[in-house]
DNA sequence: ATAATAGTGTCTGTAAGACACTATAGT
DNA sequence: ACTATAGTGTCTTACAGACACTATTAT
């Protein structure tokens, strides 16, 4: 700590015991998670690989504002740890679960994104594979559920459009939220804004939308998706976790040379009696992005 | 606004008009603004092209903590304002430069990043041109110079380092952070950290670094760099602005090439009495990303 | 044989990178 | 002629995309 003194004469030390941090009204601070994993649907034939389904963790709200209606898990930053400790801990709170990859995903801060005050939350994303889901005991007090996520794009002579829709077991929540494109300086600037006020709490569709958008774009580029896989795995299962985060079809040969730098094989194989052929097991290559 | 009552019996209205959000202790939050422009450097030669730098605005600050340090513009979000409004007000208030450039690039949230107590900052990134630059008056009161910014990378057998260099006239200041890289789950999460304190105030090294990466990165899939142009520049300019950013020399005609889609031609040429063959002069082509 | 998935080989077009060349202005 | 920048043509290589083919298991 320095010495120098500032104009009223006053050294750091003695500054900071003076200073009185509440004299500027402070708006609450939150954090929201947005969850994904990837589950297995329930399958008709045996000898068919099971189709799968992206989906995200909501909770029903027991208390107001937006009084029953499903929200993305979070909770108040307390005053003594860190943003990230705070998602971590909500997520154990949550799911029971550690040690898994979380990223910020950004900061929204509206005045009235939420009616009970000044409220800024900080979203963050997190992925786990099925196997930590499984683990997760029931935590039917709070109700939370996995939804299946889709996410449309729809074109009208009134704008672009996003149709999310939600579904678990036979609860269905839509909402819809508008493409927004503003030029700033020469620059257009893409946004989002809830169209008509939907189906979950807050500005949560928006926060889902883009993480979904985050996800995918890193999908091409990084080893995210793996986060989502189990620590074996085949490359048929790997190529439908891309496909439905991508949202569309890939093509084997081509997919495989793709991933080729980021898997290593191991000796194992799916088990048998599976009705074709068993595939061989790989596991992530950690490393693969050093040179 | 719905009549459905909680637990208590509560309407939503009645719930919000006795929730007191001041029950919990509260961060304060700030924003830091981290403003990019690329200028003239004065040059020797009048038939050669003047060397171009990138560059970052930077505060003396003149109260306590960090006293006589050098930061990044920014500060307290008032209760009444949107995040983005905030950062808007800052600038206009900093640089009297309006509708330019902005995104957010992160919320920076560990306990001890300022020593006045717990603060929260979201760290946003602007993008100005050397026209708007040279319209801001002399704001000699608060001290706000432009410093040239490199960055080089260091692999020692402690680790990989990045070393910031900022100079101004004859003021210079460094910073070193320390990449990391943390397993998490099956994946490799890189990171940096402020290695030894330094000559900027609070983490506003990390932020700074932080932004050239994210500048970078948009370099080469967006049409980001363009906000560092003037409305009308010669692909040669460019090719130096994308040359500072991305730090490496790039060819002529693959570059051209590469952004052709992105600008269209005008009829106006650079002026007479260069010493050399005149430029064609191109403008920013808003659209090129549609279709 | 049939149904299902596992896995490979190869052609084509496009884009990135390297390099060589031509054009124009001013002194 | 010389120096400096402006601007173009073309070769090679790598890779994405499309497609056709072979292999293996269980019923």
């Amino acid at each position: 700590m320095s010495d120098i003194k500032n104009k009223s004469s006053l050294s750091e030390e003695e500054f900071l015991r003076d200073y009185d941090i509440s004299k500027f009204e402070r708006p609450s601070v939150t954090v929201d998670i947005l969850i994904f994993t990837i589950l297995n649907e329930v399958s008709d034939n045996y000898r068919k690989l099971p189709s799968k389904d992206l989906k995200v963790l909501l909770i029903k709200r027991n208390e107001h504002p937006y009084l029953n209606k499903w929200a993305l898990p979070g909770g108040f930053v307390r005053i003594d740890e860190d943003l990230q400790t705070s998602v971590y801990r909500e997520l154990k709170e949550e799911t029971n679960v550690e040690n898994v990859y979380l990223e910020q995903l950004y900061t929204y801060g509206d005045i009235n994104r939420d009616p009970r005050g000044r409220i800024i939350s900080t979203a963050y994303m997190s992925l786990m594979n099925s196997e930590d889901v499984l683990l997760i005991p029931g935590t039917d007090a709070n109700e939370a559920k996995w939804f299946s996520v889709s996410s449309i794009e729809v074109s009208t002579e009134d704008g672009d459009f996003v149709e999310l829709i939600f579904k678990h077991e036979d609860i269905l929540l839509k909402a819809k939220l508008r493409r927004t494109r503003k030029l700033v300086g020469t620059q257009y600037v893409n946004g989002l804004e809830i169209f008509e006020k939907d189906d979950l709490a807050f500005d949560h569709s928006k926060i889902i939308q883009y993480g979904l958008e985050r996800l995918r774009n890193k999908a091409e580029f990084t080893g995210i998706v793996f986060n989502l896989m189990s620590e074996l795995f085949t490359l048929s299962e790997l190529q439908i976790s891309y496909e439905i985060i991508l949202d569309k079809k890939l093509l084997k040969a081509n997919f495989r040379r793709k991933v080729a730098k980021m898997v290593e094989e191991t000796d194992e194989f799916t088990g048998k009696h599976i009705g074709h052929r068993p595939a061989k097991l790989y596991r992530y290559k950690s490393n693969w992005n050093l040179e």
